[in-house]
DNA sequence: CATGAATGAGTTTTCATTCAT
DNA sequence: GATGAATGAAAACTCATTCAT
């Protein structure tokens, strides 16, 4: 039951770290956050970080990765591959849209740190995983003639566009992201790629 | 002669400065960039600086002004106010995708400022103003069932979304932004607020 | 013993800078003492003069205070207050000359900083404090004919003028502060003033 | 004509510059005072100040000796050695407070300045010439029992300490030094010393 | 394991001095 | 000679990281 115990505040510890970090990092980006405002919000001691991560970049990677997997598993997992686009991009929207509501600040530091210079090669792939994705779909719905007949990435980039100009309406206090304010966005959004 | 000299090369500094600083503050944004580095790739001496801006962060409000006018201006001049509102779009369209095409720097560097918390009233006004004129078109448009029937906050934020998208496709190196693409861009995005 | 060992070692840091501050600035004034100096002399690193201490300013300011508050204590301290003028004119003496003797660095560093721009308003009026004294105690010592029916004020300030000129000459290294010479300082003081 | 012009202006920038850092070293000290302010309040460009002062050192020790020297001259000239000394110490007194009055930004930078370790050995030793004829009269008036009979150094760092008195009261506003002021300071000096 | 005081390398900023005009 | 823009060395101060407790 020690054990437990420990390995549970261990857990709880790493948790608050990251919870804290992903606050921070959004809000202020990552030269903009202090390590001991981490530990304070965090409620631990300021070398008590470098227990769990290595280092700043660590932290910002492990919590890059961290949200990149959620993120990626929200909109994979049981992702109906047989099913026609046009189905699949409701899919899509839905599970990113409710992960945007979920994890407004997730999402945030996500977009702010894509391409920052301070993420590794794992972080960077985790990154271009789901770009991937995202080309493959469009390449796949055009050939159906479901979607317009423009390059894959310039679908993909601008449909992507679409939900973090959602997000930041809604983080500057404009824009409040209610279930039609939602389904509004996915009807513009399927006009601007559908054929 | 000699005078004109003089005079061109006082500017050519602070322009240096300000050149200096777009690129890096762009790729690196504030805390990220140091001074030094602004002061050796603008070639003048640390110490320049301070002499054409008062501190960091004026130099940061003095770029973030200096490209924001462009842009409004770019958008703005010989604005066809009496046009039909699909007309409007189109010359919005092109002149954003120009300034983009021409300064993709300033536009990434005003797209990750916008917000932040060392810009000053003046800087924050101009950014509302561009906002505020997005509104007021897309109001009008719906009134005349131009644009769909939904909030006009919505619609610029998508609008202004696809664009940032573009602009990071482009930057990441995924998407050339040549004529065509930027015109198939145009009809994505027409398709996506038009009623 | 622990924890009274941490206690104590905590504030023999604190201690140690401001003894490190006080010879300096003292000596060197405080422009012309410089952060990295005090930090050497005080035996601790550059940065940890900021976990106790905000700034340069606050770090003089305290130090201000300190050996004002000190300098106020040795002088007031069970203050007979019902004796007559001439005998507490000797005990003010005594009691000045005795910490001129023993903190001749604290003496000169405080005449040294009254009035400065850097000093704050609750150091201003512990010096305002004690200049009060001195007016208040001559002006009840000249409605008893006991001294000169001068200004206070400027009774005040050749009292206050003969002891910085013991001080002065004594750390020119030209006048030794013997018990003679103390008591020869104080006739020449009390014939000046008496009436 | 024009030699003579550019002589004339000559002389008046250096004197510009003098009067300038007299202000300003008074109020601010040496290391608190900035040459680009020296050169604005005299009205001469940054660089010029370095025609007529190798650097900040010499020209603080050219405004010392420059008003060391008028101090000197004020006290010493026409100086009757033959007459009694308490009729010597009269003149002493008269002339000094007549620089105080009429000069008292320069007598508090030589007061602030007297032992400055950017001071050279050339103004030191004016100094400590001053301070030996202050020795040498009261080692006469002691010989000639007019003073008390104590060291002739605690005698003269108390008439001093007297007369430093009395600007610092003046100058924070406390004291008007009129004549009447300065003939009771006398009577209080007067008494202090003599036997 | 956890802590947070301490550190010093690195940051922003200042300013005495130079030098092209 | 006079200037003042330019400089870079040095100042004040910050903060990621360590380590004694």
């Amino acid at each position: 039951m020690e054990t437990v115990g420990q390995v549970t505040e261990r857990s709880d510890k790493r948790e608050a770290i990251l919870a804290a970090a992903l606050e921070l990092f959004a809000h202020k980006g990552f030269y903009g956050t202090v390590m001991p405002e981490v530990a304070e919000r965090a409620g631990v001691g300021a070398g008590t970080i470098y227990r769990y991560f290595e280092n700043k970049e660590a932290l910002v990677n492990a919590l890059y990765r961290h949200w990149k997997s959620i993120w990626l598993e929200t909109l994979m997992k049981n992702y109906p591959h047989e099913a026609p686009p046009e189905e699949r991009f409701k899919v899509f929207w839905n599970r990113a849209t409710r992960f945007v509501r979920d994890y407004p600040l997730a999402f945030k530091f996500l977009e702010l740190h894509h391409h920052a210079p301070y993420l590794d090669e794992a972080s960077r792939a985790l990154h271009e995983k789901g770009c991937e994705a995202g080309r493959v779909f469009f390449e796949e719905a055009e050939r159906l003639r479901i979607t317009k007949a423009y390059p894959p990435e310039l679908m993909r980039a601008m449909t992507w566009g679409m939900l973090v100009g959602l997000v930041k309406a809604n983080q500057t206090g404009g824009l409040e992201l209610t279930d039609a304010v939602l389904q509004q966005a996915e009807r513009c959004c399927w006009d601007a790629i559908r054929s």
